[in-house]
DNA sequence: CCCTACGATTGAAACGTTTCAGCGAGGTGA
DNA sequence: TCACCTCGCTGAAACGTTTCAATCGTAGGG
């Protein structure tokens, strides 16, 4: 059924390897006997059976990226991981976990039987805290917006820290004292973000009111959250862990009449497309999702995990506070 | 470096055979012989090679889905797929063509040459008009809300048709007869839901204006639509091609001062989870992706392109309004 | 005590490539 | 003319599994 070299190269008239050196290294082989291998493997529907190249040459050229669910900011870090990836001739498969740990066992143990050039992880659960040295050996891992404790990984990251205090910086400055902090407390990320603010906060004699979350941190996590805090209080600020949420939490404010950001300020996370185009054009913190996938890339093919004498790098990107419309002088009290 | 399963048969005393068969047919081999091997795989941190167990064995574990991007759509769309593949032990990769053709051709390249389990295509474009013949000889292949004019591929895929026709009853209803379409010329699905809502409009009636948008059918989309009815003269419905859309219409005609569904009702298509948690709830055209996905693997599975006698299934699943806050009575002329 | 049967294990042949040393033919410089 | 080189091509050995027929004990039946 399926045609392989060996029907190529009868049909042609060439030797096995010849058929192999016109695939994989053309200069050495004759014009004409190139063009002559070339029609024959398209009159015969040939196609080369991976498996058996990826044995023999112990090298592929599949990527894959792990994460929760397929939402805007992974669209984006995928993005970046493409571009960058289909420079070098690779090909990049997502996965999506679903915050499911059985899966990502799984999904990693197909990654590293396939060989694959490398894998990106996110938001990775204690899976890779247990297997992450076993998969190391098998697969050069990058972490992508997580931090190994231990620093014995590659990582690229943007400065959460960095970009927290800033904002909250920014919301002292425009007045406010009392602010809400929206996120989950069981992912890595947002943890770090909360810290920061948290810290600040502290610093500039904010109160902060924590609003937990699930961790499926959509559209619906934002606008439970507004409910949340329209029925415990309401502050003049708001500080969400991802854009997403973000605009649920405007969406949501509005319907309960809420004005922003005259009533209430709304900071979010990410920068993604969207959150420029939101009804109220969002104040983010942005973390250029696709400049992280790319370095990313970058790392891995940098000889990570590859080269014994490789030195993990942790990569840290700048954030920056992109000022829009949902942030405003906190309401004078009465 | 990587131990295979030579070394593993070597350290625990038995053949290479016997190593395997722990691996693939345990009953056969005798409890204690058994444990010693795992042990020692363990011992050795053994992860079995994919490439060479694939080619000797000539089964891959690997289902891939391409779609266009990643979105909330595609994100369920998955979830459907992801459960049913896992009930079989098999694994999904996603990827993201962008709509860009050379990345599609790459991906479906790629998928052949690892002799994937299976494919399923969503939105394809016209490489797979091309090299569909091809690609069917090495790959079972799904089209998933695609419908291959000729019937020669399996396909699952939402009854667009009635569902649109319902919708478009649905605002004659409510007394509309002015009413607008908003989506992309150049996506099919998109176009099957046009044909049938002028279609249906011409009986009924009712006038439709077209609004064209970018084949990126997100959130911006449905602004950038709303602004255009806005400029051009509203009519009292709007139905976008779908949830994302509609969406942000809604978002953007509250921004320019409409009442939804007072001044404009809005449909949508697909139902994703946030449609119902929109500001104002969406009446939508449910197309259930989780199921039209799990049908897909099922397709797959069910032989479709291994066997010869096979003969290819277009299954249409029932599409049904779901009536939400978004629609309303005409407002009456004035 | 032999014969059979059965359970556990194994040797060796695939699977379809890549790769490397080598071979013949033709060309070039001395 | 000979030695040597280059060019294009090829034979055959890997790569790490799976699988099937074959082997070896050993226990049970006659």
């Amino acid at each position: 059924m399926a045609a392989g070299m060996r029907e190529v190269a009868e049909k042609a008239g060439v030797s096995i390897a010849t058929v192999s050196n016109v695939l994989n290294r053309p200069q050495v082989v004759a014009e004409p006997t190139q063009v002559r291998v070339r029609e024959v493997m398209r009159e015969l529907g040939f196609v080369r059976n991976g498996s058996a190249r990826q044995l023999r040459a112990g090298t592929s050229e599949v990527i894959c990226v792990v994460f929760p669910g397929f939402s805007a900011y992974f669209d984006e870090l995928t993005r970046g991981v493409e571009e960058r990836a289909s420079e070098h001739g690779l090909v990049v498969f997502a996965c999506a976990t679903n915050d499911d740990t059985t899966k990502e066992e799984t999904y990693l143990r197909v990654m590293m039987e396939q060989r694959v050039r490398g894998i990106l992880l996110t938001r990775a659960s204690n899976v890779f805290q247990s297997s992450g040295p076993k998969l190391r050996r098998h697969a050069p891992v990058v972490l992508v917006d997580l931090e190994s404790p231990a620093h014995d990984h590659c990582s690229t990251a943007a400065d959460d820290g960095h970009g927290s205090e800033v904002a909250v910086q920014h919301l002292h400055d425009l007045g406010h004292r009392r602010i809400a902090w929206v996120g989950p407390t069981d992912v890595p990320q947002m943890v770090t973000r909360a810290d920061a603010i948290h810290r600040t906060a502290a610093d500039l004699g904010i109160e902060v009111l924590d609003v937990v979350t699930p961790p499926k941190t959509l559209v619906p996590a934002g606008q439970f959250a507004a409910r949340e805090l329209h029925d415990e209080g309401m502050p003049s600020a708001v500080i969400c862990g991802n854009d997403l949420m973000a605009v649920g939490m405007e969406m949501e404010l509005k319907s309960l009449g809420y004005s922003i950001p005259g009533d209430v300020s709304i900071v979010g996370y990410d920068d993604i497309e969207f959150a420029a185009a939101a009804t109220v054009p969002l104040t983010t913190v942005a973390r250029h999702p696709a400049r992280l996938g790319a370095a990313a890339v970058d790392l891995l093919l940098g000889g990570c995990g590859t080269r014994d004498d490789h030195t993990h790098q942790q990569l840290v990107f700048p954030s920056e506070l992109i000022v829009r419309s949902s942030t405003g002088p906190a309401p004078s009290p009465r």
